[in-house]
RNA sequence: GCCCGGGUGGCGAAACUGGCAGACGCACGGGACUUAAAAUCCCGGGCCCCGAAAGGGGCGUGUCGGUUCGAUUCCGACCCCGGGCACCA
């Protein structure tokens, strides 16, 4: 009985109970928001700015957001730790149609509803335990935020970089507006992804993202911080291509779109193959070639339908070709042969000029289309098996159509005998000389639409003035404030358009009577230079303070999912490279290294409402507490990866705190003497110090940083075991001492409430976020005696126990001597020995 | 079709430069504590075969082949899963 009564009454009261630790520290920190504080640009410490990608305040944080803040945190933490002067910040991407769509169901404002949501979601940051620097917050629907992104707005209208123009554009029909080509997933919205698009024709205003196109896919390059998976599909998104525009002249008379069709093509060495031009339905020329020919107008009106069709469902790579010829001829101005026009449904309007050159022999398409109407079939390239000459034929139809540019022209008048590549080189000069053509390079990247027909965005800072027409709105008067209280309906056209004292206002120009411009900005402007505005959001002169973002940037390190790496971080670099351009930064990339953490899964799917797979934040922080929850994010796979989420790892982990919490808590009877136990312990600690220090500098797997640590835990334990821990002081008090602050160190970014409360009991006083991270000894960390393994033709036989620093010899001499080995060597022939020092001895025997 | 990832126990995973496969955790089995349960603690475990047992042998990282003293790791071919792109002229 008096062994027991002791032990069970201290862990009783000492059961780790994470409501009420972290309840504690989350109302201590933020009674003192300064902890967290970026230090200002002349602070003496290295600057670090570890960014994670701001929340659309929908309501609530879902499991997404806690791995990807988690995983922040922790390196956040981590350079604190190491010294840095640490910015980290948080924001909220606060424009959107889900306002719009809540606002309609609840009949609650837009404005109230999202202001709500942030509270709520700040709140379950700040329980969470996350460590921003709220004094740096951002909200995007304000107008301080907003007014620059009118300013931005202004300065590229300026610069020619925004303009407005009539164009088929995406538009969601649940959306009721325009997306942008970023925002079409398989012919889809984006956010309605069954939903398909439909094409319209509308007035728009465009970013020129085009002008960057070069210096956006040339900087990719300058990128080696990026994963490569991202800059690949960056660089398929710009999608360059370099080749020739050759001008094809109408044979005949001329209509209103010209007599000229101008063709781009990757192969004009191929050109004395071509047997006929081919347009797309919406070519500007087609509608002159129709003229009033009723047979061919419902020919082309189809192969038109067919086209759209296709690109609404989003299959334009699977529609049947179709075409018809369209009466008229062009001259080839390399050859003045005339060659056929073509209307085909699977020529796209958007890419290039809209017409191509049609080659059957050396291009699939071509082939495959000539072969269904019995076009001429000419070759030109002198077609080859696998890189021998000897074999080509011009005969052998089996290699059509050849593709390959590895090969000599034939056929091609003048140019016979060059090469491909000479060839294109040699076209291309003397297409500039006859004024007929000229290399050129097109970009698969299109102008950026930024027009939304509707309510909750930034406005558009333009007027329309019936005298002066498109009229900016003056600098100084910005911001054009969103009005309240506008009524929002799904139906038709743009709701600021019906709030008639908004929209007229008098011409800044003349003073006559005016409307403002009634469409809102795409959200992806909000989110394309927030990070800037983080580094001093109260600057109200500029968008920026240029001396404090000079000291912050680039940023060191931006963390968020991999579903972004077109459409938001191709924005943000056009953005950065506008605002270098207007001479607000110096730096001409924003990102400096960036992490895609992988998605969350669980029974097989994406975690999801429609899935009933969804795990809520705040139930898991109820039931293991915060930092579980938290360090569970980080436990069950590397970031990088997918997640599979099982709510039984979580209990690992919570077990796992509650193991350190009770062992912090016992009171130990602990001798002045060095123990046993003292140098083992240390040992491991070292290790672990180590292990841990590289996976931080590293390659982020957190997950074996913890268990590095439950192995330490672990290993502590044992050396208590053998009776009730807290009489059984297996190490001297300072050996203890040690274990328990390096401890502590190391769990505060994966646990830093429970680590927090352990430093205070520990009698630390000093602020655990700049406490010095642990350096490891590798005199400490170094083992005694290693285990070796001696194997036999690559077989293990035998185990052997050596001092660590055993030589190559002497591990040799040591494993020959082990009697199993001399029992399976028995009277074979030593061939020679492999000598791994630290590792085995591998004999190789005949 | 093309370009990236990935495929390892019952499950999530680890093995970083070619050197003991399965660390750590979950679930499971056995035991201790308990009137009982929960919680906690201890022990066990890839699969197959031989053996009463101690112990011994073989197989094993998607499949097939190769390089090597030695392959989860490198090379070649293929299969499956996930993601991106896809008539881009």
């Amino acid at each position: 009985m008096p062994e027991r009564e002791n032990s069970t009454r201290t862990v009783a009261d000492e059961r780790y109970d994470p409501q009420r630790i972290e309840e504690k520290w989350s109302a201590r920190w933020q009674q003192r928001p300064e902890l967290f504080r970026a230090e200002p640009f002349d602070s003496p410490r290295p600057k670090y700015y570890v960014l994670e990608m701001l929340p659309y305040p929908s309501g609530a944080l879902h499991m997404g957001h806690v791995r990807n803040y988690a995983i922040g945190d922790a390196l956040a933490r981590h350079m604190w730790m190491k010294g840095c002067n640490v910015l980290h910040p948080m924001g909220w991407d606060a424009f959107g149609l889900p306002a719009e769509n809540a606002a309609i169901k609840n009949n609650t404002p837009p404005r109230q509803w999202t202001l709500s949501n942030i509270a709520h979601m700040k709140i379950q940051m700040n329980r969470l335990g996350f460590a921003y620097d709220w004094s740096k917050e951002v909200t995007t629907c304000l107008p301080d935020y907003y007014r620059w992104n009118q300013w931005f707005f202004l300065k590229m209208y300026e610069r020619g970089l925004a303009y407005r123009k009539k164009s088929r554009v995406n538009w969601c029909p649940e959306c009721a507006t325009v997306l942008a080509n970023e925002q079409v997933v398989n012919g889809c919205c984006w956010r309605h992804t069954e939903t398909p698009v439909q094409q319209r024709e509308l007035e728009q205003w465009f970013l020129r993202i085009t002008n960057y196109a070069q210096e956006l896919l040339d900087d990719l390059d300058r990128l080696p911080g990026w994963p490569e998976k991202v800059r690949t599909m960056q660089r398929n998104w710009i999608g360059r291509s370099e080749g020739a525009l050759v001008d094809f002249k109408l044979d005949g008379g001329v209509g209103p779109a010209g007599d000229t069709i101008p063709v781009f093509t990757t192969r004009v060495d191929t050109i004395f193959g071509a047997t006929s031009v081919q347009l797309a339905p919406e070519h500007p020329v087609v509608a002159d070639l129709v003229g009033n020919d009723p047979e061919l107008r419902a020919k082309v009106d189809e192969l038109m339908a067919e086209q759209r069709r296709a690109k609404e469902a989003g299959d334009v790579g699977e529609i049947e070709k179709h075409g018809v010829f369209a009466g008229r001829y062009v001259i080839n101005p390399f050859n003045r042969e005339k060659l056929p026009i073509w209307v085909a449904n699977y020529i796209l309007m958007d890419y290039g000029t809209g017409a191509i050159m049609s080659v059957p022999a050396h291009d699939e398409r071509d082939y495959e289309f000539a072969k269904k109407y019995g076009l001429e079939i000419r070759v030109v390239i002198l077609p080859r098996r696998q890189g021998e000459p000897s074999e080509a034929s011009e005969q052998d139809t089996a290699l059509l159509p050849y593709t390959g540019t590895d090969s000599l022209l034939i056929n091609s008048g003048p140019y016979n005998a060059l090469s491909c590549e000479e060839a294109m080189r040699h076209m291309a000069q003397d297409a500039e000389r006859g004024e007929f053509g000229k290399a050129a390079v097109t970009y698969r990247l299109k102008d950026w639409g930024i027009s939304r027909q509707r309510y909750w965005g930034t406005p558009i800072p333009m007027l329309y003035c019936e005298h002066c027409g498109i009229v900016p709105v003056p600098e100084k008067d910005l911001p054009v404030v969103l009005p309240e209280n506008v009524d929002i309906t799904l139906t038709g056209g743009s709701p600021l358009g019906r709030v008639e004292e908004w929209v007229n206002t008098p011409c800044p120009a003349c003073g006559g009577p005016a409307r403002r411009e009634t469409d809102t900005m795409d959200t992806f402007v909000d989110s394309s230079w927030y990070f800037y505005r983080y580094t001093d959001p109260s600057v109200a002169t500029a968008p920026v303070d240029r001396k404090t973002i000079a000291y912050w940037f680039e940023i060191d390190q931006y963390i968020g999912g991999v579903e972004h790496a077109i459409l938001h971080l191709i924005y943000s670099r056009f953005w950065t490279k506008v605002m270098r351009d207007l001479g607000l930064i110096a730096n001409r990339e924003p990102v400096a290294r960036l992490f895609t953490q992988g998605m969350i899964i669980k029974d097989g799917a994406k975690m999801s409402k429609s899935f009933g797979n969804l795990v809520v934040p705040d139930d898991m922080i109820a039931r293991y507490g915060a930092d579980a929850t938290r360090m569970y994010t980080l436990f069950a796979t590397s970031p990088d990866r997918e997640l599979d989420w099982q709510d039984a790892g979580v209990d690992g982990v919570a077990r796992f705190l509650s193991r350190v919490h009770r062992f912090f808590s016992l009171a130990h009877k602990y001798s002045v003497e060095p123990q046993a136990a003292d140098r083992r312990v240390l040992r491991k600690l070292h290790q672990t110090i180590r292990r841990i220090t590289e996976d931080f500098d590293g390659r982020w797997h957190f997950n074996t940083s913890i268990a590095a640590l439950m192995e330490l835990l672990n290993l502590v334990l044992e050396e208590h075991s053998g009776g009730p821990i807290e009489k059984h002081a297996a190490m001297s008090a300072s050996a203890l001492r040690t274990f328990q602050r390096n401890f502590v160190l190391m769990l505060h970014p994966f646990a830093p409430y429970l680590a927090h409360e352990l430093w205070e009991r520990l009698g630390e006083t000093s602020n655990l976020l700049r406490a010095p991270w642990p350096k490891y000894d590798p005199a400490l960390a170094k083992e005694d005696e290693i285990e070796i393994v001696v194997q036999i033709n690559g077989k293990i036989r035998d185990r052997l126990f050596v001092p660590a620093d055993s030589s190559g010899e002497e591990l040799q001499r040591l494993a020959l001597a082990a009697p199993k080995v001399q029992a399976t060597l028995d009277g074979k022939q030593v061939v020679k020995a492999i000598v791994v020092p630290g590792k085995l001895v591998n004999i190789v025997v005949r």
